[in-house]
DNA sequence: GCGGACCCTGGAATCGGTCTAAATTGTTGA
DNA sequence: TCAACAATTTAGACCGATTCCAGGGTCCGC
């Protein structure tokens, strides 16, 4: 599991961010563990509490850096607020639209039939799937 | 087509809404002619071009009941903002991530196969599938 | 027509997020 | 090594979307 201080910084490297402290404070509670679904402001108070000093406009900042870098992945399920998923493999989500969880599910063993054409020439980016369970 | 005006009073009594002045002029924009995407603050727009007084709070709290009482459907796509499909059968959506167009298509033709088991006794209430285009 | 419940309203407040300009820090090349 | 420059961080102002609030208006049954 690439967790490690070193994997981390090689992580930053190799995405061509630079290893501030701040990134790699961020990167080791994103990174260290299991997959997680996270906030810009969870992240904040976390990293608060972990004593990693960095302001709000670097927590975000950074979760689109990471983002860009595909690093993360952005989930957009609820309104007004953007989550973002270290996992990054080919997975849907459940959604509890009562706890506002969200709960990951492979995609290898789904499929998806009778899809119409794509209209005017555009390519698929990605297909979500959202099953929401209340 | 239910486009009618005692067709949406109908519509708005049968939903145990009363039939303001403001609602009816917003369920006529809503429901008259083809389906459609719409969020609060082009819709309150459309209202005052088209001689319809009401608040933006109003709109926002018309769309909301109207999303209650299963007139509407919310679409969440689009980070930061919500977005009202007046399309009530089953169907999924194209989403154009450069100009951040809807589309819809059926969904009786989609086949999904291959979903694991619905975690800790929940039901599942939708299935939302977004091809996102680019 | 009367009264009370339901609605509407403007304006203030909130919320998640972005922008800005100045200060700091990482990196690079002599 | 160190100066110099670019990338990054920061506090705080700002933003658009949405909700809250308290006062006044409207609809409906009687």
């Amino acid at each position: 599991m690439s967790t490690g201080d070193a994997d981390i910084r090689a992580r930053l490297n190799g995405a061509g961010l630079r290893p501030t402290r701040q990134r790699l404070g961020l990167a080791r509670l994103l990174f260290a563990g299991p997959h997680r679904h996270v906030r810009a402001e969870e992240l904040s108070r976390e990293a608060r509490e972990a004593g990693v000093r960095v302001s709000l406009a670097t927590v975000y900042n950074t979760l689109h850096r990471f983002v860009d870098a595909g690093l993360l992945r952005r989930v957009d399920v609820e309104p007004g607020r953007a989550c973002f998923d270290t996992n990054l493999s080919r997975h849907h989500h459940f959604y509890d639209t009562g706890t506002n969880e969200l709960i990951d599910f492979d995609a290898e063993d789904v499929g998806i039939t009778g899809l119409p054409e794509v209209p005017g020439g555009k390519a698929v980016e990605r297909i979500d799937l959202v099953v929401r369970l209340r």
